[in-house]
DNA sequence: AATTATTCTGTGTGCGTACACAAAGGTAAT
DNA sequence: ATTACCTTTGTGTACGCACACAGAATAATT
């Protein structure tokens, strides 16, 4: 409760230089009008010590304010999207008191000029910074090219555009995560033959990068690792929940040799689901991604036995932190930045839901 | 860059309470020498508005220094604690600027002695907040029973004692966890019939609250599980190499049928390394805890198939946060926090070491 | 040399809060 | 009614930093 804390502040970097206060403020945010006697004085001082700025004093006496635009899909309370929302929301409250404002502008995954349209928007309003969850490689790289352009610092997160220059990224390696599914699949069953693989077709729409990552990833690795196992593709339909039922069946009962099952996307539910109703979840093997409600409860049912995460509030949460370590803080930001693929069964997925990742 | 920043401040509220600044100042903080009258105006007004003081602001004007101190054993900086360590050092600087020091405090961990020795000095030093790694149960609790006399608060890390009254604990479900190496050795392997359970001979030492737990928790897995599995215990000392070598020549090399093998203590290289030695890598299913060096190193190897890991780090981390949460924010902390347990393999233990966790 | 123009530098104020201190109000005792 | 005493209240200053502004020092012009 008493002495103890001590740290350099700008008036004992002032005295030791030999001049005031203003003029060391001058040369550390080097905003000129100083003579080159001044500011040699104080580098030479800067540079023997180690000044740590007190960021929440410079952050009450700062007046600017920051506006922090977030780009992702509409999506229902559900939905990954929700969490990836959940941890940019977190950020904003951590980063009120710094001044800073998120604003979330959803476009629909479906309909590409509904997300030219809000990246449009978004670019005329001139944000300080943009949390960009990315849409058709082309079409977003033109907009990260106008971002570029003027000088507006983007952050991706989910999946990422490799030409563009983000200040950060935060999503996983999607290709390895594919393989890591892989080898999931083969420790349940070294055995394997026959895999069914599913995905969803998006009316319209490629199918995203992250996804079609993944199974390239994947196919590779089952390739490697067992090139005689047999994979067969299923597309789902989203909402068409008949068409689906007939697809799995198919699959599932009519093909007795289907011993395990992939999903890429995050609704893993809708097969496991099917298992359930139709009691095949001692005979196939299911590895899903997304620790969405129905998946969880799934999982707790034992129709999927493993679920990859990737802390979507941690992509979210960081991509804004990002933003304001750069333009607020003033530190170096990470590039690259792959989040674990963390590998949850029944066991262990409850402590994993419980604790808040950062 | 403009406008939208906002926040009712101390001196809104004196506004609409018709009193001055001091006034609401002492009502918040009930510092008494308030009227009826005024502490009525106030809180009816404080209860219409929702006031979120400024923290930085309040850190900044705050003139008290806070002093943590954390006992942890003495140990190597390869080791488990130095992990713990590191999310405490990195928790002292993230809360530097709200005048809080911490002190680390380490004892002998085959000494019970010096335990004493440093809880006493310890707790004779009046500090404002214990962070706890706890010994020996019964000479842990004597502690913690004169902490809760003189109202310090304390929060264990790694392992907790249960009658004790701690502000929180952060770290694993020590049985749940030993379940889950039971669970990822019968994925390996379902059929096992035999399987080695190591642990390390702590000269003149009962072995640790975690790690009784574990084997416990593993243990009943089995019996459950797989009544037939036969489960060999075999016990290592520390720096002993030659003596170990000999108990793991008896197992793995005249037993042939041991078929997996586990630790419960982070010191699974011993083993694993050993497996490489004799390249058993192969017919031993083998499965540790926690990210050493070595022990990563022995993963990429595939000497150790599964590494369950409890992100000491954190638990470092958020131990000293869970002290300011309540000391200097006055923030409602959790009691009871179980870090996830991790798993790791070959695959994803590279992203998980490279991203930071919180 | 005197004046104006041009750097440059120090001081002062505010950010939102905590806390010390003095002033004001009230009550009880003389 | 006066004094003394306690309670309550408002004001002022400091925290460390950013930034505006005035004033000092220097250079350029007449």
């Amino acid at each position: 409760m008493n002495k103890l804390y001590s740290k350099i502040k700008i008036k004992d970097i002032a005295e030791m230089a030999g001049v005031s206060a203003g003029t060391v403020d001058r040369v550390l945010h080097d905003r000129g009008d100083v003579s080159k006697k001044s500011r040699e004085k104080v580098e030479k001082v800067l540079k023997k010590i180690n000044y740590i700025p007190n960021i929440y004093a410079s952050a009450l006496a700062s007046k600017k304010d920051f506006r922090f635009v977030a780009v992702i899909p509409k999506h229902n309370p559900e939905d990954y999207w929700e969490m990836i929302q959940n941890g940019i929301l977190r950020a904003a409250e951590e980063l009120s008191d710094f001044r800073v404002n998120v604003e979330i502008h959803a476009y629909d995954i479906f309909n590409i000029a509904s997300f030219c349209k809000v990246m449009e928007d978004m670019i005329g309003s001139h944000p300080d910074g943009v949390l960009l969850a990315p849409s058709l490689k082309s079409v977003t790289f033109s907009y990260t090219c106008k971002m570029d352009e003027l000088k507006i610092p983007y952050v991706f997160v989910d999946s990422r555009i490799e030409e563009a220059h983000p200040l950060a990224y935060f999503g996983q390696n999607s290709h390895l995560s594919g393989c890591l599914a892989g080898k999931l699949l083969l420790t349940l069953n070294p055995d394997i033959q026959e895999i069914a693989v599913f995905s969803f077709y998006n009316v319209g729409q490629i199918p995203a990068n992250q996804i079609s990552q993944r199974m390239a990833g994947f196919s590779s690795f089952m390739l490697e690792k067992k090139e005689s196992c047999r994979l067969h593709r299923i597309t789902l339909e989203l909402g068409n929940q008949e068409k689906n039922e007939v697809a799995m069946s198919e699959i599932f009962l009519k093909n007795k040799s289907v011993e395990g099952a992939v999903i890429f996307s995050s609704r893993a539910y809708v097969v496991a689901e099917f298992l359930e109703k139709y009691n095949l979840k001692k005979q196939i093997s299911f590895i899903g991604y997304d620790l969405l409600e129905r998946n969880v409860k799934c999982m707790k049912n034992d129709s999927i036995d493993y679920l990859i995460a990737q802390r979507p509030d941690v992509q979210g949460n960081r991509g804004i932190k990002a933003l304001s370590d750069h333009l607020i803080f003033k530190k170096p930001v990470n590039v690259l930045n792959y989040v674990p693929m963390d590998i949850l069964i029944h066991k262990n997925i409850d402590f994993y839901l419980d604790f808040p990742n950062c």
